[in-house]
DNA sequence: CGCCGTGTTGACTATTCTCAACCCAGGTGG
DNA sequence: CCACCTGGGTTGAGAATAGTCAACACGGCG
């Protein structure tokens, strides 16, 4: 069982051993929260970074009037930063969404690090790379796609990068998300989010029930989200071809069908 | 008339003569786009960066089916990267909207720059942050906000922008965008850009006419969109008070407020 | 045992989308 | 110089997607 991290980093970029220590080394104190609980206060300060462990983490924004906008979720093996805190007031919260255990890493260790392995550079300026090509796919989903797609498309995300880190088992793996956080995400209503998840199950593609997701035609829900995991660029994808994302052949009922 | 990526950098920090000198020193041949035309396979390429001096350009990513969503606008004095372009296909493109002229700057000229400069540095890293808190915004934009909001939102956004590289004229500023292109934008259709535009000037918020926008009572603007500038960090913010975005007192007729 | 957080449902409403037509101004070519 | 064409912008009517409100079910936990 490596650590989340490692697995993480060697999806596109092979590590040496001395690198893998280096970087396990580098790690701090771990940190233990509850579900649903900001962890800012209590994050380490500007002098370092958060590693999650364990658990589940999100950025989010509130507007003043209680509407809520989660921005990005953080699963093992993520690091999240937290530099515009420093140089000002947070424009963004971030918080458990279930219970979470998290690492400090000493921003020193990191230059360190960088500089003596530049190959351990690369790899972290690609996972910053990826975390904002991640944050761009979500500003697509919600801007364009319908709630059927939008949940799909989500929920093929969080698979893959689940499986990046190895906690999935089979085309199963634990989503430990209330249907009210997953409104917050995808710009919906509880109401709809529940009502759209009787249709993915309508359809035969997954089964979510409590924290448990299972996906049963992965294909099929690739399809129907138009979800290519390009973005994510995991999988050994150094010299990929140009490769298709996946066409949309028309599976499914068309009320589920895009819009605009 | 200063070039408007050191009027950009100098909203916050304040640059010595021989690093402004350094930085336009730094600026490369410049190449012109007419509107509405990609420039990824033109642009220069792995070994340098691209900055606009003029016009508009965005960010982009298409649907196998044809939507598109616009990820970023770029400004002149923003500078936008391909770093991804090179690692493997770009997952996304990056077009011109207006016509645009943009400059390379050599990828290792930046470097020798922030190396001897680092005051430099940290400007540019805060450049990138920003760009990275607007993007969050635009994702709270979609995922929360109605389209009266979110147009009025976006028109603050840009209004501070240009005004801060100096290329507003009071209350007015060039606004080169299509209602398809706003539509894009905001994950809406055009014809419903058309109509919430109505109801702007209805509101006697603002006047958009072809390119020229014109607007009323920014004050009145920001409280519908709930717009603070915080996130821009624009004005020399460096040690603002904690602040309170604008509280929502009900200045509006009832169909234009929140809703979920 | 009762409470609370979640999930689920129904009935109704509202926001937003689609389609299709029409208008207008600017630019082109005859 | 004018007719035409085209790309935006605007409208109307009808439909669909998504939201609200309110009630209820269910399971875990104190």
């Amino acid at each position: 069982v490596t650590h989340p991290l490692i697995r993480k980093l060697e999806s596109f970029t092979r590590l040496r051993e001395i690198e893998r220590e280096a970087l396990l080394d580098a790690i701090g104190p771990v940190q233990r929260f509850g579900a649903r609980v900001d962890i800012i206060p209590q994050a380490p300060g500007a002098d370092s970074i958060s590693l999650i462990q364990e658990g589940l983490v999100c950025r989010y924004k509130l507007l003043p009037d209680g509407r809520r906008q989660i921005l990005a979720y953080f699963v093992p093996g993520d690091m999240c930063d937290l530099p515009v805190s420093i140089l000002k007031q947070m424009d963004h919260g971030i918080a458990t969404l279930a219970p979470a255990s998290v690492a400090a890493i000493a921003r020193e260790r990191i230059l360190n690090l960088t500089e003596t392995y530049p190959r351990i550079m690369r790899a972290l300026r690609w996972a910053t790379l990826i975390e904002e090509a991640v944050t761009r796919e979500w500003l697509v989903n919600v801007g364009q796609r319908t709630a059927f797609e939008r949940l799909a498309h989500l929920i093929c995300e969080m698979f893959f990068r689940l499986r990046a880190v190895g906690l999935t088992d089979g085309e199963a793996c634990e989503l430990p998300l209330t249907q009210a956080e997953l409104a917050d995400t995808l710009g919906l209503s509880t109401v709809h989010v529940n009502r759209t998840l009787q249709d993915l199950r309508g359809e035969g593609l997954i089964t979510l029930r409590g924290k448990n997701l299972i996906i049963h035609d992965l294909a099929a829900l690739q399809r129907a989200a138009m979800f290519s995991p390009n973005y994510l660029h995991l999988g050994s994808d150094y010299d990929e071809q140009p490769g298709e994302g996946p066409e949309r052949s028309d599976p499914l009922p068309s009320r589920m069908r895009p819009s605009r």
